[in-house]
This record gives C-alpha cells, sequence and structure tokens, in this order.
DNA sequence: AGACAACTTCTACGTGGCGTAGAAATCAAG
DNA sequence: CTTGATTTCTACGCCACGTAGAAGTTGTCT
C-alpha cells in the first residue's frame, strides 16, 4: 500500500493507477480501478502521509516523506516504543548487516551538528 | 498486548493476570479475565513470540525475545521494508537524540566478532 | 472412584485497519 | 445543458486485536 509511493511524487490517482499496473507486475495486468487508489490515496491522507493540492482539478497528490524517510520514522517510532532504548539499539547493531553497520558509522562518524532540511533527490 | 511481556518470564496466565492489574495501573484495578490472558498467550504463541511448557499443569509461558530484541527485531524488519537501507539509516540516525547517537557510536565502537547467545539478564 | 477446582481450549463479539470497488455527487469543458 | 472526468461516500471481505464466556480436560482431595 505505502509501496505505492516508493518513489513516485505529485501525481494524480489516474496516473498513478497507470504506474502501478506497469511497476508492479504482481498482479498480472490487472490495473486496479481508479476509485481504489482514490480510496487509499484519502486514507493515506487522513494518516498525514499525503498531501494532495485540491486546488486543481485532477487532484496532485504528494507523499509528505519520502520512503526513506517514512521508514526512519517508524523505526524510531519502533525504537521509542521500548523502555530501554539503549538494549535494544544493542540488539539492533548486533543484528545488522556488517555493510549497514558499516553505513551506520560513517554515518555517526560525521557527527552531524544539528539536523537540516532533507534535501529531495 | 506484547505489553504484557516487557521484562517477565516464564509464568503460568494466572500469575500473569495478577502481574497485569499490579503493573499496569492503567485499568483502575479493572483485572483481566484469565481467558483473555489465556487467548493473547496462545495468538503470541502462534506468532512466535511465546514458547510454552506444555508439560507441567499451568502451563508456564515464556518470551521467546525479551522486548528489547524483540523491539530490534521490528526496527531490523522495518528498516529491511525499504530498497534504500542506507537512505533509510540516514534520516534515522538524523533523527536520533544526541544520547542514542551516542549509544550507537559506543556499540558500534567495540565492533563486535560475531554475535553471542544473547544472555538473559 | 467420584467430585471438585484449576486450567486450557473453542468460540465469539466488537472495533478497526487494509484492499478493493461500485454508486453517487461534483465539476470542468464543449 | 449534456457529457465525461474526477472525487467522495459507502460498502464488502479479510484479518488482527482486545476481551471474555462456555465447554472440555486434568490433577487432586476425600
Amino acid at each position: 500500500m505505502d509501496l505505492l509511493w516508493a518513489g513516485s511524487d505529485a501525481t494524480t490517482a489516474n496516473d498513478l493507477r497507470d504506474r502501478l499496473a506497469g511497476t508492479d507486475p504482481a498482479h498480472g495486468g490487472k490495473e486496479l480501478a481508479v476509485t481504489t487508489v482514490l480510496t487509499v490515496l484519502s486514507r493515506l491522507e487522513k494518516k498525514g502521509l499525503v498531501t494532495r493540492e485540491r486546488g486543481t482539478r485532477p487532484h496532485r497528490y504528494r507523499a509528505v516523506s519520502s520512503r526513506a524517510e517514512h521508514t526512519a520514522e517508524l523505526m524510531h517510532e519502533v525504537l521509542g516504543s521500548a523502555p530501554d532504548r539503549e538494549a535494544v539499539l544493542a540488539r539492533f547493531v548486533g543484528s545488522v548487516t556488517t555493510e549497514e553497520a558499516d553505513a551506520l558509522r560513517r554515518l555517526l562518524g560525521i557527527t552531524p551538528p544539528a539536523d537540516s532540511a532533507p534535501q529531495a533527490s
């Protein structure tokens, strides 16, 4: 479902519908009904994951945060759901692949001073 | 629900029931029915989050993984659900508190050679 | 052995989210 | 104004969760 996003941006329902059929070979050509897409979009909007420009006639929908961002948020949320963050982090880094650990080190190495507005691209 | 666990171990349903009433002041003394606990336990078991010793008569239930472990697993799962792990990690470390970042650095510094069986306590 | 109490399993009801979609309302354009 | 595109409303099925009662099982006490 969220997967509908996964990298696209500002589109109309119809457009999305088509895009889905192409991107997702799982359905074997079975395109979803446009209304389905709309419904999903609406629900996502209600959850704050998506905004839409209500001005234009074919409303344009856009993801509030990129997939990566959203996932990161999720992770953070999950992490926050535990009483002992440290412990969790410990297991987490323990279960992470070498590459991931590497990436983490790199990312933590630079020690970002604060946080900048995430650049699209 | 999972919260029922959160640190306990090998207990019987009844025991848990009581423990819940005590640990969770949210209910205002409203203890759950024992069967409720049992049901939850069963469902958790079905999901593999809990095992039980079926030998003893009051079956003893035990969490398969500690809360921390489970949370870490979840995080990992979430992380894995994205195509671009690195990007996610980047946002993640970006959104993490200083303490957490600290902990991460520490944990990554030691670079554990492999993983050892997680010791209880 | 028989009865009783404890324990577990089965089944169920309500809530809510997701995937899907049809019917109806709305709105822009010809 | 009629038409076609677009959005909203409503709905159905499925499944998970929280909660719990009824029934079955089993250990124990007399």
